[in-house]
RNA sequence: GCGGAUGUGGCGAAAUUGGCAGACGUACCAGACUUAGGAUCUGGCGCCGUAAGGCAUGCAGGUUCGACCCCUGUCAUCCGCACCA
């Protein structure tokens, strides 16, 4: 068992009541163990981990550590350390080693001894699998901090509702997209669902295509020798580019936009700026700004326009794409929008009105591909362009590297100092790099971490970032082997014995999150001889979430008034108009928020709140989404545990349906399970006569009754199915009940399949029974199966597919004696009709089907 | 917008491999016991219909002797997201 404990919601408290994030971790882990005790889990309290424990950041510093010094070979396709690079940078260069970061970086031996000491690191850095960059991040100048997705609603901050812009600053990043392949490849080695390994594929996103340089004219009359390098995986569609739009981010923008058109690209750059990524992701409508210049098809010598639109994305490909609208709905639509007259390549499969993708057309207007079918044609204009030197086949990853730094204090601090510019790693006798005291959680100068308003911090240079909430949760399961080890993160004898993890249980929303970290540094360690296996997971089940209801306050754009949702109506208020904001479903009852509590929320954040009531109350508006602390919508069990005892509460839990099926969580129908423990102790004892259970002899009657249970709760159980498995334990209860059964015989071996489902009670009634041990320590019952065979069956009858009657056959009789039987029945004969049998369908064991 | 999942009685659901749709549980209705019932027990309970029977697994099609299950399209909800060319 362990906590994941460093991590925004505990700063976000820290910051609004001034307890060191420390002290309300301690106190959340203590509420959680009270909850966790409660319900009678049973945990190796033994191998407890906390994250933000220092001996457990200690490793997580030492991993980052590895990851620091090592660089991905692709030569041997494995992680290796960098001080090998180096020894083969200085006998010949980077000639055998591409540069991940940038592949026009090539140097020889001799120049890599000529460069400074700074050169070389700057040129390793973009070698290591843990490494240092810009990247953009939502600024918020009026907070003077960084914000998460999270913490911004439609561009502003859900906080004050203050302006969010994109700003660059240095950030690390873990080089995952290095082991793009060979996180596709072990998929196959491992047991996820099909769903979350297609998940995973689309998100590592491998797709083949070509780079294709274009040149670029700033005005029709003076071509200037810029290239324009775009990205395409249909290159057959060449003579079908009818414009070309580069990422609003890309460096060309400011080289070839022409003078007419520069204030009308700076005036959308600004616009796009604002935009936050959500949203521009969302956003239906179409944007873009031409920028004046024009590229030359290679092959046609054609001018096309080159815009910029937030649709296209900087980190993807080149940053540049060629729209064919012909073929792709999106460039269609943004031609349409812009009214860019479409060429068509693909004739009658093109009807005007709609792209279309296909692979199958022959190609027209299309120079030396012309009727090719263009499948055919894509190797053909990759030869062409490689010949010709403007082009080459190439390999793109959806996925990028994963950024690894945060703005924040409540996270691992890096183990680095900064001399001179240079990224130096502290030595490992150093570790743990304690984090340290602050006075203020408050972010520091120019966007940097709290961490920067440390003197004593800055002046030893060390690294103001902190790690991200995944760095210690991608390694847990392997500190759990060996929690309490002070040489190393986790003995190589000790996890070769433990080795991967059986079965993990897990939520499907960390697919593309946490459960591709943790196999990158599990493969990373695997790579550097820490461990001896290279998937962490040998099996995953995801288990559904349960949902809270969330509700909502809406706050007029750029104003501190709060509107009730019923006033809301689309006429004088749209929802557009608001940013809606989450409050904790602790101050509002039903949909009706206690404005008083609210007001004093956040410490006073909406004291001076102006609400706009409906009928003198505010409504909330509410909405179902996964339980999170962020969204306030959490509910504590201690209260149903209290009044129903922790055996009713988790097989309710168990109980609501399948494990792996998200539902809001609700109470209603916990009575059930609770009757049905009662109706089980009454088995046992009666309030009256008090004792009832014998020691007579069971019945066959008894004795199948219990052996179908057993056979169902060993099948259910075995495979995930706890809803039915409960509902199993049921029927056995109430068809006892009925036989009034009391005896021992039975009860026994009932307690002792009862026991992972409802073990309070299965313990105290098997030592009620006068047993002596443990029932943890009785032995599991077996399946018998001559207690449950039958020798017949009630076969359903049905006439040209609609069931009219059951016949009881027997189980052994031919198909010759069944359609006998059936055909001489008087209710199928009348329901024939008198017509001619056409087909006699007979299922053993399962139904018996009359076709005429 | 993209990727994934899920849609079955008033509600949570079951149907494991294409073979009796609605097990089990809630809620509700009627009754028994009772000073009492928030305990317990009995019966009923998808919809229409007195019945025979008909109609029902988000919606529209298709394959099949037979479809909740397979296929095509579509709508809604949830999860994730970095608009992936």
């Amino acid at each position: 068992m362990g906590y994941d404990a460093f991590g925004l919601p505990a700063e976000q408290y820290a910051i609004e009541h001034g307890v060191h994030p420390a002290i309300s971790t301690a106190q959340n882990i203590d509420n959680f163990r009270k909850q966790l005790d409660n319900i009678g889990f049973c945990y190796d309290w033994d191998r407890e981990v906390r994250t933000s424990e220092p001996s457990y950041y200690k490793w997580t510093q030492w991993i980052f550590l590895q990851l620091f010094n090592s660089f991905y070979n692709r030569n041997t396709q494995k992680a290796e350390s960098i001080a090998k690079l180096v020894s083969e940078f200085e006998k010949h260069g980077n000639t055998e080693h591409e540069c991940p970061a940038d592949s026009l970086i090539q140097f020889t031996g001799f120049e890599w001894k000529a460069f400074s000491k700074k050169e070389q690191q700057d040129i390793l850095m973009m070698y290591r699998l843990a490494f240092c960059g810009l990247g953009e991040v939502n600024w918020c100048e009026a907070l003077g901090t960084v914000l998460a997705n999270d913490e911004v609603v439609n561009g502003v901050s859900e906080r004050g509702g203050y302006p969010v812009v994109k700003k660059k600053l240095r950030q690390w990043y873990l080089r995952i997209t290095e082991y793009a392949d060979r996180l596709l490849s072990g998929l196959e080695t491992i047991e996820f669902s099909e769903a979350m390994k297609e998940m995973q594929t689309n998100w590592i996103g491998k797709s083949f295509g070509a780079e294709i340089d274009f040149v670029v004219n700033t005005s029709t009359n003076t071509p200037h020798d810029i290239p324009l390098t775009v990205y395409t995986t249909r290159p057959d569609t060449i003579f079908g580019v009818d414009f070309m739009v580069v990422a609003p981010e890309h460096d060309l923008i400011e080289k070839i936009t022409t003078a007419e058109q520069r204030e009308a690209v700076e005036t959308y750059i600004t616009y796009v700026k604002s935009r936050s990524d959500r949203e521009r992701q969302a956003e239906k409508k179409i944007t873009g700004c031409f920028t004046g210049a024009y590229a030359i098809n290679p092959f046609s010598g054609k001018q096309i326009p080159i815009w910029i639109s937030e649709y296209v994305l900087a980190g993807y490909g080149t940053g540049a794409i060629m729209g064919v609208p012909c073929g792709d709905e999106r460039d269609h639509k943004f031609a349409n929008h812009f009214n860019i007259p479409v060429t068509n390549i693909i004739g009658d499969y093109y009807d005007g009105k709609e792209a279309n993708p296909t692979k199958d057309a022959k190609l027209q207007n299309s120079g030396f591909i012309d009727g090719m079918v263009m499948r055919d044609a894509i190797a053909v204009v990759n030869r062409e362009l490689q010949d010709l030197g403007i082009g080459k086949e190439k390999v793109n990853y959806k996925m990028r590297d994963a950024a690894f730094s945060r703005q924040r204090y409540w996270g691992e601090p890096f183990p680095i100092q900064w001399k001179n510019g240079v990224a130096v790693p502290l030595d490992e006798t150093e570790l743990p790099l304690l984090l340290p005291e602050v006075d203020s959680y408050s972010p520091g100068p120019e966007g940097e971490g709290p961490l920067a308003n440390i003197p004593e911090w800055v002046a030893k240079e060390l690294e103001t970032n902190t790690m991200p909430g995944y760095a210690g949760s991608s390694w847990y399961f392997l500190r759990y082997m060996d929690p309490h080890n002070n040489e190393t993160f986790c003995d190589r004898k000790v996890s070769d014995y433990w080795n991967q993890v059986d079965l993990y249980i897990g939520g499907t929303e960390h697919a593309v999150g946490h459960l591709l970290y943790s196999r990158m540094w599990t493969k990373a360690l695997y790579d550097l001889g820490h461990i001896g296996f290279d998937e962490p997971f040998r099996k995953l089940l995801n288990q559904g979430m349960i949902q809270g209801s969330s509700r909502f306050v809406y706050r007029i754009k750029g104003t501190n008034k709060f509107i009730s949702h019923g006033l809301i109506d689309g006429e004088a208020y749209k929802i557009e108009d608001t940013d809606p904001i989450r409050v904790d479903v602790n101050f509002v009852d039903g949909v009706e928020l206690d404005i008083e509590a609210f007001k004093q929320w956040r410490n006073g954040e909406y004291t001076d709140a102006e609400m706009i009531l409906d009928g003198g109350k505010y409504i909330c508006g509410s909405e179902v989404e996964k339980m999170s602390k962020s969204k306030f919508n959490t509910i504590d069990p201690t209260d149903l545990v209290e009044k129903f005892g922790a055996d009713t509460f988790r097989m309710y839990e168990m109980f609501l349906g399948p494990v792996d099926q998200s539902k809001p969580w609700d109470t209603k129908g916990i009575e059930g399970v609770h009757r049905f423990l009662k109706k089980l102790w009454r088995l046992f004892f009666d309030e009256m006569k008090g004792k009832v259970w014998n020691e007579e002899k069971p019945t066959a009657a008894e004795l199948k009754i219990l052996h179908r249970t057993i056979r169902k709760i060993e099948d259910d159980t075995e495979r995930f199915s706890f809803n039915t498995a409960v509902s199993a334990f049921m029927i056995c209860v109430n068809e006892l009940a009925d036989l009034k059964c009391n005896k021992r015989e039975v009860l026994e071996s009932l307690l002792i399949m009862l026991t992972p489902y409802a073990p309070h009670i299965s313990e105290e009634l098997w030592l009620a029974l006068g047993n002596k041990n443990s029932i943890l320590d009785a032995s599991y019952p077996k399946f018998e199966e001559q207690y449950v065979i039958e020798s017949s069956k009630e076969y359903p009858v049905s006439i040209n597919g609609r069931v009219r009657t059951n016949i009881n056959i027997a189980l052994d009789a031919t198909p010759e004696q069944v359609q006998e039987i059936a055909l001489n029945n008087e209710l199928i004969h009348k329901w024939m009709e008198g017509k001619p049998l056409k087909k006699f369908i007979f299922v053993k064991g399962k139904m018996i089907n009359v076709v005429v």
